[in-house]
DNA sequence: AAGTTTGTTGACGATGTAGTCAGTAGCGAC
DNA sequence: GTCGCTACTGACTACATCGTCAACAAACTT
C-alpha cells in the first residue's frame, strides 16, 4: 500500500499515527493472504506489523473492518486503472480491451491486492449472511463497469443490459485468474488466458446485442 | 449427500458407522457454506450431525481431512454430470453447450456442493501453500473437461491448447456464478449470465481455432 | 516545564477450540 | 449369557484468541 501522506493531518502525532494504521492495513493484507482471512488471528497482524496488540484496536474495530477497508481500497486501485469516466466514447472493442486490461496491470502490479480481492468475492457470494456490509466494494466495483461500458454500448440497450454486460466482464477477467491459479497454472498462463477470455468476451457479446 | 448404502458393509454395526460418517460430511457441508470453512469449529459440525465430538476424529483426521473428502465428492459429482468420456464425436458447439450445462444443472441441484466447490478453488488459487493436497479435486476437474473436449476439437490443435481451452471453459462456468452472486444477483439471473458466457466462450473460442 | 491530549503497550480475564482418552453402548459370534 | 470388538461419548488438558485496560510514552499547548 502506498498512498500519498494525505492531506496534512497537523503533526508528528497524527503522522505516526496514520503510520502505524498503515503498517496494520499491510500486515493484513499479507496475512490474509498467507494464512487465509479466517485462518489468522488479530495477533497474527500487530506481530507482523510490530505493534502491540491493543494498537490494533485503536485503529480497527475487528478483523471485519480491517478487511472493509483493504476491500475497499482494493477496489478503489482497480477502478481507478480503468478509463476515466468522462473518457471519449470509443469503439465498444476498444472499450472492453480497456477494461479488461486494467484487470491485467492490477493483477500484475497489485496481484496481493487482486488476491484479497478474489478472496473477499467469493466469501461475500457463498455466504453472505456472515459477512455485513463487505458486499459494497464489489457492488462499487460492477458499477464502475457499468457506466464506463455505457457510452460505448453500440445500442441503447435494455436497463439491465448494461448490468448483465458488466457482470459478464468481470466474470471474463476474475474466472480466468481463479481458475488459473486453482490448477497452478504460471503467472504467465494466466494472463494468457485473460487475453483469451478479452477475445472470447467480445465475440459473445457482440453476439448478444445482435439480437 | 446421497450415495446409494454403499457395496454390503457386513453388518448393522459397520452401516451405522457409514451413517455417521455421512451425517458428519452433511453436516460439514452445511457449516461450511454457513460459517465458512476456516470460520468454524470441530464441535461445529459434531454439534450439527448430533454426534460427539470424539466421533469426528474417528472418521476424519481434522478439518482439512473432511474439506478434502467433500471437494474429491463434489468434483466427482459434477463430473458425472458432464457426457461421458467415451461419448460419440458430435459438433464442438453442442460439446461445450452440453459442459456449460453440466455445470449448470450442478448449480440448480447441489448448488452447496457447487458453492463449496468454488471457496475451494479461490483457497487452492489465493493460498496453495497454506493447503496441502487441496489442488487435487480441480486438477481432476480440469482435467475432465480436457478429455472430454478433446474429441470433438475441429483441429488436433497444440499440446496446451486443449489446457488452454478448457481453462477458459471452467472460467466461462464458474467465473459469472462467482460474480452474479457477489453483487447478489437472483439465482435466475445467474443461470441467464451463465448462458450468455456460453455463447461468448463459443465465439471466441472459435476465433482463437482460427488461427 | 508543567499539564493535557493522543497514541501505544502488553499483561490479563474470559472464552473458545483442538485433540485425547478412559469409559459406555451396541453389535456379532459362540 | 458372555465375551470380544467396534462405534460412540463428552469431560478434560493444553493451548490459542479475543478484547480490555491501567500504565506508559510521545507530542502538543500554555
Amino acid at each position: 500500500m502506498d498512498d500519498e501522506p494525505d492531506q496534512r493531518p497537523e503533526g508528528r502525532a497524527s503522522r505516526r499515527a496514520s503510520k502505524t494504521r498503515q503498517r496494520l492495513l499491510d500486515a493484513a493484507l499479507y496475512i490474509f493472504n498467507t494464512k487465509g482471512v479466517e485462518g489468522c488471528a488479530i495477533e497474527d497482524i500487530t506481530e507482523s506489523a510490530d505493534v502491540g496488540k491493543g494498537t490494533f484496536y485503536r485503529h480497527f474495530m475487528d478483523k471485519l473492518d480491517i478487511l472493509r477497508t483493504l476491500l475497499d481500497f482494493a477496489a478503489d486501485d482497480l477502478i481507478k486503472r480503468m478509463p476515466p469516466e468522462s473518457s471519449p466514447a470509443i469503439s465498444f472493442d476498444d472499450r472492453i480491451t480497456q477494461l479488461i486490461q486494467a484487470h491485467l496491470t492490477f493483477f500484475t502490479e497489485r496481484s496481493d491486492l487482486f488476491l484479497l480481492f478474489l478472496q473477499g468475492q467469493t466469501m461475500v457470494a457463498t455466504r453472505p449472511a456472515s459477512l455485513p456490509g463487505l458486499h459494497a466494494p464489489f457492488a462499487r466495483y460492477i458499477g464502475a463497469i457499468e457506466t464506463r461500458i455505457a457510452t460505448s454500448l453500440p445500442a441503447p440497450g435494455l436497463p439491465d443490459q448494461k448490468r448483465q454486460i458488466a457482470s459478464l466482464l468481470a466474470a471474463a477477467a476474475c474466472g480466468p485468474i481463479t481458475v488459473g491459479l486453482s490448477i497452478s497454472s504460471s503467472k504467465h498462463d494466466v494472463i494468457k488466458n485473460l487475453d483469451l477470455a478479452r477475445q472470447s468476451l467480445l465475440a459473445g457479446v457482440k453476439q448478444l446485442l445482435l439480437k
